[in-house]
DNA sequence: ATAACTGCAAACGGTTTGCAAGTCT
DNA sequence: AGACTTGCAAACCGTTTGCAGTTAT
């Protein structure tokens, strides 16, 4: 089921790297370049900051993960992004998210708008059950 | 049929202000802070960058504007009444708008999470016809 | 009169880069 | 050996903030 992660080919396996690696295959969900270095660093305590951006940009590149338009550019999730949104609880300002998801059908766009949607991000504002 | 952009109530009406209005209701689709206040100093040369900062705020804070999270710098579309999504492309940064909606019901929000939704917020993001 | 507002410049926080030292093949 | 990779620190860039002077109401 999980896919395993690797780095593209022709570059060097260093400990670093496989470091970050295992850092993103124990994440779950979504995670900033700051997190992972962190988590990281637990394996790798030398591990610098610009080595963390610099594989994750190497894994961006190979399609190993894949950044959030939703929560900023600087957050990314493993190449299979649970595709989730936002509750917005506009009482207690909490946010939880839900995997469901209704938006336009790709093809409605297509026709309509001649547009060929490639991502989406939905945020619902309401009240939480918290504060009901 | 183009609302009228304006201040939030309890603030007032300065020069400053006035231009990045007036340079919010030039614009075309989508822009940056940075665009705005290159195109508000036109009107009011002495207009400072902190400003510009400080009234998209206010506009974004009164639902006057919409921020997108792009690639890089935040940028932002006007936003219109009328209930509408955004289509963005990320290929020439044109934002049109669409009234295609199929938010998850108030019923299933509701079952699943507890919680009762008042408002949503769209945005898809793709590739419009001009690029394809 | 006075609270709101402004420009300026410095501070800030995340990201990138130059470089000398170190490492994989 | 030789190219690739690293950590460090400085540079970078968009954004925010402190402050003394200015302006709308």
């Amino acid at each position: 089921m999980t896919h395993e992660l690797s780095l593209p080919d022709g570059v060097r396996a260093t400990s670093q790297r496989r470091a970050v690696l295992r850092a993103v295959g124990e994440s779950a969900g979504s995670f900033t370049v700051a997190e992972l270095h962190e988590r990281a660093r637990r394996l790798e305590p030398r591990l610098g900051l610009a080595t963390t951006y610099r594989t994750v940009e190497l894994l961006r590149a190979s399609g190993g993960v894949h950044p959030l338009l939703g929560e900023g550019r600087h957050t990314y999730v493993r190449c299979r992004p649970e595709h989730h949104h936002h509750l917005v609880c506009t009482s207690c300002g909490g946010v939880e998210e839900t995997e469901l998801c209704a938006a336009p059908s790709d093809a409605e766009l297509q026709r309509k708008h001649g547009f060929r949607p490639a991502a989406h991000e939905l945020d619902i504002y309401g009240t939480c059950g918290r504060c009901t």
